[in-house]
RNA sequence: CGGGGUGUAGCGCAGUUGGCAGCGCACCGCGUUUGGGACGCGGGGGCCGGCGGUUCAAGUCCGCCCACCCCGACCA
């Protein structure tokens, strides 16, 4: 329960975060390090982003399916690049029954190469292409630094891993993906991002292209909250991943895979929240609409409750997730308070003068305190309900937008960008050096998010070096 | 791994020259309250992070260890 106020943004970022995902009980804090529980309001948030993406990856052929945990430790050493980034950051098993095993076994941080190992096996003839698999479940990474939701030992997600016949098929799986991540981002989560491709260092241990959609938080730091992969035939060659084509000749496959994580979770609360707590949209909250019944008396009480529950009936059969917040111990004054904390995003108060006038108080979550209330029939409040939650589900959009692009600058000069990447982002032409890139990050910690699929046309001068460009990239500090 | 900090009731903290372990919130009971975080009265709850040392006596002094949080180098 909520039991006091948060900090406020501006006053701890930090703070305000972290006592936000505890006071809405989002999660909690494991008993081991960097690790979380995720409550079941929390949890109820993610069955409904799962949900979504699940259907949409259906849609498109993909089916799901399910991978061990433990993955042998030599399956790490087949593919260079892979094992290099990730062996900093995996746990080992190395006793299994009271006995030390012949072969330690790693706790999957991500699932290429048990998968790439058993797509060896099922992959003969290009009749068997492509396979589009989509594993959901939790991956273990070993981080220094954690923090809920956003960078945790122990992560939620789904990963998606395909394997193609040729290059094509595959680049147009990637791109596939990563449109139906930025169709999540804009029409569940309300969250603009950009669709872009990493550069070479901030590329995925293994990959050929990573491209990523990157978010802006409240604090203008840059979250990627979703990726997509193509490998080429990186994988393939690492497992023996190979089919005979139409001519009888023994082929790579062409492979890629995809993410997006609980940090999405993370997002949701940074680019929403506000001082009173998480800010939800109408899409994915887990309740859309609370309602509050006010009485002072058993009079009152039964004269407002018949009322309130009508009407719950009436929201619940038009499909609206709504809950009737009927505690006896607790002051309508709280239980406000209480529920925006949760990022309800609207709240519908019932008290003895809408009883008498055939109204009800309708309070908008996106506009804290007296602007946000409207006063509103009951006659078909289900239609008002809804047309309410599909009005504050684009407000959030508009607001986040207007935002990000209030908070993106096209530097003048490499001094220019120094200054604007301390509290916003760069846009600016990049010669694609790494030693431009890690100057950069050198001078001002700021990164390379993407290069943006969406590029102006024509070149310029690198922001760095001067030398020729011919395309833009994102600098920014990043999550 | 480096720097900083904190470990005492579920949470937040106080605890003096070493001398019966406390306060606020939360929780339980009863009553009054209820349109923006109500109040009164009465309750329950502790291996004081762990181990060792000093002492008649340790939450308090000393040593070692452990854990967690915050700030930096890697990552979705």
């Amino acid at each position: 329960m909520a039991d006091e106020k948060l900090p406020t943004q501006k006053e701890n970022y930090a703070e305000w975060y972290n006592q936000l995902v505890l006071k809405a009980e989002l999660a909690d804090y494991a008993p081991v390090r960097g690790c979380m529980v995720v409550r079941p309001y929390g949890w109820a948030l993610w069955e409904n982003i799962t949900s979504w993406l699940d259907n949409e990856f259906k849609a498109c052929g993909h089916v799901n399916a399910a991978f061990p945990t433990l993955i042998p430790m030599s399956f790490f050493e087949k593919e260079k690049e892979h094992v290099e980034g990730f062996s900093p950051e995996l746990a080992v098993v190395t006793h299994g029954g009271g006995e030390k095993l012949e072969e330690p076994l790693v706790v999957r941080p991500t699932s290429e190469t048990i998968i790439g190992h058993m797509y060896a096996k099922w992959i003969k003839s290009w009749r068997d292409l492509p396979i589009l698999i989509v594993q959901w479940g939790s991956v273990l990474r070993w981080e220094m630094r954690t923090k809920l939701f956003l960078r945790t030992t122990e992560f939620y997600w789904h990963e998606g891993h395909t394997a193609h016949a040729t290059k094509d098929e595959a680049m147009e799986e990637m791109y596939r993906i990563l449109d139906i991540y930025e169709k999540f981002c804009l029409e569940e989560a309300a969250i603009p991002v950009i669709k872009g491709t990493k550069s070479d260092t901030e590329r995925f241990a293994g990959a050929q292209i990573t491209t990523s959609i990157e978010a802006m938080m409240w604090d203008k730091r840059a979250l990627q909250s979703g990726t997509s992969h193509y490998f080429g035939p990186n994988f393939s060659k690492a497992f023996d991943i190979q089919y005979l084509d139409q001519g009888n000749t023994l082929q790579y496959c062409e492979t890629t895979s995809w993410a997006i994580s609980s940090r999405i979770i993370g997002a949701l609360i940074m680019v929403h929240g506000d001082d009173q707590g998480l800010v939800l949209p109408p899409r994915l909250a887990p309740i859309q609409a609370v309602m509050v019944p006010i009485y002072r008396d058993a009079d009152q009480k039964s004269a407002v409750m018949p009322v309130v529950d009508r009407l719950f009936a009436e929201l619940k059969a038009a499909g609206i997730r709504v809950k009737v917040d009927d505690r006896e111990e607790v002051t309508p004054g709280f239980k406000f308070n209480d529920w925006e904390m949760r990022g309800v995003p609207l709240r519908i108060e019932i008290g003895p003068k809408d009883v008498e006038k055939n109204s009800v108080a309708l309070a908008r979550r996106d506009i804290p305190g007296r602007e946000g209330k409207s006063f509103v029939s009951q006659d078909n409040l289900p239609a008002t309900v809804t047309g309410m939650l599909t009005t504050i589900q684009a407000a959030l959009l508009a607001k986040a937008t207007a935002f990000r692009d209030a908070n993106i600058h096209d530097p003048k000069d490499y001094e220019e960008l120094k200054q604007v990447v301390e509290d916003g982002w760069a846009y600016s032409w990049w010669c694609e050096s790494k030693e431009c890139e890690a100057k950069v990050k050198a001078d001002t910690k700021a990164t390379t998010r993407n290069i943006p699929l969406n590029q102006p046309g024509g070149e310029g001068r690198c922001i760095v070096c001067g030398e020729k460009a011919t395309r833009k990239v994102y600098f920014a500090k990043a999550y």
